[in-house]
DNA sequence: CTTGCGCGTGAAATCGATTTCTGCAACGCT
DNA sequence: AGCGTTGCAGAAATCGATTTCACGCGCAAG
């Protein structure tokens, strides 16, 4: 592993002279050349370690996660990667799993190793992020809002979301729509809810709350809420579920209770991970994941590299759909 | 953020005494509860980027997938931070795109980040390891082997999970029997044909190569080579399927073809992500994965902490299970 | 009563880069 | 001709920790 020394030495400079050649430009072609023919001839290097010591941010930027086996996630962490591979920098993915306590060490630790800037998808509206903030390291916010604090965010617009998923449920005929939302501290999942209950206003329907479950965002949860709606003495005749894992849960439930979505209305949030089998007749609000993290490692280097707007929230579109009745009727 | 030179200030001492401390314990119980009092006071928290150039490595594992949108290294991952955590290591989460330069990048990162070691699921079997060895890096390959290179590995017994799979199927009385396996240069995807091969011939069968697909490890690999083989003049009646993803595509198409594991034999080598339908009749060889992640994160701690034995490969068992026929008859 | 060893401690070197400071030379301007 | 720029390059400081080295003290062995 040569060092910026050996390299001096063998093109006869002094080090300051070869760090100038790959960083300013104030070199004279003639040592520039012969630096970059040494550099070349050892397989030089820098070493990133002592740049980032002297520098005070490393090239490396952390994307703070609340579910990594969750599909949504892994695509935002695509996008993520995409835009900042092609500015030379590289992601750590952590996974918080929807625990504050563990996304708060990640939070130090992407400060102690004096990453370059975060993106977080908080784990709840409790997260803490005066850590960072205090430090002024850049930060953006994905998925789940910056709920009070000034900073730059990316986000789906969640209630509209809803409601159009909701409205289309309405629109099919169904009367007596549920919804199974997220934990009742993320903020997704109230505006989700929300949207569900605008829809039903509008439709001149009037919400009701024992209709509404409050699950994990995983799949276990939308399970448990499925199975606690059927069981209802008036069960709904429709479901908005306001995840794709949930969604995936409460498809099982659904099947077990020997329904579908072609009789039992189903509207989810977010794409459904794999879908072996689409299921006909649902409605589906596509959530564009890795745009939304392209967009966000975007406004992060803009950061880094010195930005100071003021911050700003985008807000992407999401786009609904359902499938068409007969889509894969031979599954029946 | 405070220093060591502000908490060596405040507690009266040399900023060694501090660093003793909190590494070695070669002082004073006296001088010690100073210095812990004043680092308290001061919040101070060790700087990783200074640490880590003066010690030459850091306290960060490297973990290069090749997909991150598989629930398999994503289950991996999981198991790797779960080890690496407890012990005081973050986990970088890299992902190769199955690309072996996109890989090749990653590896040098890790050099020069000097992270602590790298766990790595290869790309392919041209993936070059050589300059983490040539830095005596520890290394531990995982579910991929070290083809050849003399390192640590965590493997399952591919050839026994294929092989297994492919029984199944031979005992549930099908003739016919196909095999969709990974591409030509991944050494899962040849073991796993070689497990087929030897299910056939120990049944008394003669493996037909022209039933014999490579495709890429994804959804859409599995889709495309199933319809190659539903295609034949002469198709087959079952099928094993090398990979949990290619699982999924091949089903889409095989219920597009208006057919279903009950009738057309499916055995699958690794467990269907999200399977909102379990589909009945199916045979499944479950990798134990989030293990084989822990595993491989304990022989690299291992390593990191000075283990200089020989290097090991562990095979990790699977474990196979067919679904009930009748499991979720209902969703015909 | 010395010599020697071990222990605790501080001073200083070290890791490998970047950046500031300083000096020198060439050039343009009055 | 004298003076202020400007440009280039080396010397040295710096980032913040760890680790080596050296010193002084106390205690035990000779």
């Amino acid at each position: 592993m040569a060092t910026i020394y050996e390299v001096a030495k063998l093109a006869g400079v002094s080090p300051a002279t070869v760090s100038r050649v790959f960083n300013s430009n104030n070199v004279s072609e003639e040592k520039a050349g012969l630096v970059r023919a040494a550099a070349a001839q050892l397989a030089y290097t820098p070493n990133r370690t002592a740049r980032t010591l002297r520098r005070r941010h490393s090239e490396i930027i952390a994307l703070i996660i609340p579910d990594i086996e969750n599909p949504f996630f892994t695509s935002l962490a695509r996008g993520v990667e995409d835009a900042a591979r092609s500015a030379g920098f590289s992601v750590v993915l952590c996974n918080s799993d929807e625990d504050v306590a563990k996304e708060a060490q990640y939070i130090d630790i992407a400060v102690l190793e004096n990453m370059a800037g975060i993106i977080i998808a908080a784990a709840s509206d409790d997260s803490d992020l005066h850590p960072l903030l205090s430090r002024s390291r850049p930060v953006v916010a994905v998925d789940r809002g910056p709920h009070g604090l000034d900073i730059d965010a990316v986000m789906v617009d969640n209630r509209a979301g809803g409601m159009a998923a909701t409205s289309a449920l309405v629109t099919h005929g169904f009367k007596r729509i549920g919804c199974i939302t997220g934990p009742s501290d993320v903020e997704t999942a109230q505006h989700r809810a929300d949207g569900w209950r605008d829809a039903l206003r509008s439709a001149g329907l009037t919400p009701d709350e024992a209709l509404l479950e409050h699950a994990n965002y995983r799949v276990d949860g939308g399970r448990a809420a499925m199975q606690r709606l059927l069981a209802l003495p008036e069960p709904p005749d429709a479901v908005f579920v306001a995840n794709n894992l949930m969604s995936v849960g409460a498809l099982q439930v659904l099947y077990d209770a020997g329904s579908s979505p072609e009789t039992f209305g189903f509207a989810a949030f977010g794409d459904l991970p794999f879908a072996a089998l689409a299921p006909a007749g649902m409605t589906v609000v596509h959530v564009p994941a890795r745009a939304m993290g392209r967009t966000a490692a975007t406004m992060l280097l803009d950061r880094i590299n010195g930005d100071d707007r003021p911050p700003r929230t985008v807000v992407l579109r999401n786009e609904v759909s359902t499938n068409p009745e007969n889509a894969l009727a031979h599954v029946r």
